[in-house]
DNA sequence: CGATAGAAGATGATGCATCATGTATCTGCC
DNA sequence: GGCAGATACATGATGCATCATCTTCTATCG
């Protein structure tokens, strides 16, 4: 490697501002959450993506596939939303492998009752400041840098 | 609280995308950072401000309002830090419930090893593929989203 | 068939983040 | 001088994220 090729200024504080911004955001978000329903932000995921499900249920892989977490992240967290009550896990007819990971009763009123409240701190801290053409900014960048990662995985 | 107002669809999307880019994003430089350095991205933070205040070293206070992080966080990472011979604490004269953190030698060299490999990761997943004006509107975006975040802290 | 590679998922260990709380010290005010 | 807060920092408990590894089952190739 010769001489590295470090951020300019422009760079520099753009790179700053995103992480300062980052990490307040999703501290903030979390903490709204946790203390408003008992739910992380992660929890909230979850149970948003199998609210989506046919009968509100998926395959772990699916699951992960959708979240786009690490396979044992996953389980682990299931585990814990399990002994919470939030989703419970069934056996697979299909692939005796697999499993089904299933959204209880409890889990539904959890998320009815947390998402909006969410969403309104969502729109608060976030859209309620920006003008559409920031956030269509703000797509196209993430999809671009999520194209990124994507080749860097292959690579 | 009456009907919520949900996130329109072009929000949905900006803001899934954006959710997504930024767990990828860090993980991979966590992970980049990590496998070449034996460091996380906080341990990287951490030792880039000792590295820019004189002498090498900072009261614990003024390191948590430049990272932006929980007192007891950075407590708690100080001490996992200082196990590892990355800084160490000292006494503070003036102020005796007071302390320093100061970068030693090994602390030093793990930055200094580290920082080429994270610049180029930070370049070549981020900056790399946006152009100036994406730069720039990301800055102006976090910045007023973080000015945001410090009105509701007041409130 | 049987062997073997690979996929689906769980688990134990470890470091990290947060909350609640504790202790020592300092500062301002009477 | 002395006491009431406030400030600086540490610590224990708990849930979360990651890594390495293990088990069980499926699919495929000979």
């Amino acid at each position: 490697m010769t001489t590295p090729r470090w951020l300019d200024d422009d760079q520099q504080r753009a790179w700053r501002a995103y992480l300062r911004m980052q990490g307040r955001l999703s501290a903030a978000l979390n903490r709204q959450l946790q203390t408003a329903s008992g739910l992380s932000l992660a929890d909230y995921d979850v149970l948003v993506h199998l609210t989506d499900a046919p009968e509100g249920r998926l395959r772990p892989y699916e699951l992960q596939r959708a979240l786009d977490w690490e396979q044992s992240r996953l389980s682990h967290h299931l585990s814990r939303m399990q002994r919470r009550g939030l989703v419970e896990r069934q056996e697979c007819a299909d692939d005796g492998r697999g499993a089904f990971v299933s959204l209880t009763a409890t889990g539904r009123e959890a998320i009815t009752a947390a998402a909006p409240g969410h969403v309104e701190t969502v729109r608060s801290l976030f859209f309620d400041i920006l003008d559409p053409g920031q956030v269509d900014a703000l797509r196209r960048l993430s999809t671009q840098v999520l194209a990124r990662l994507d080749a860097a995985d292959g690579e």
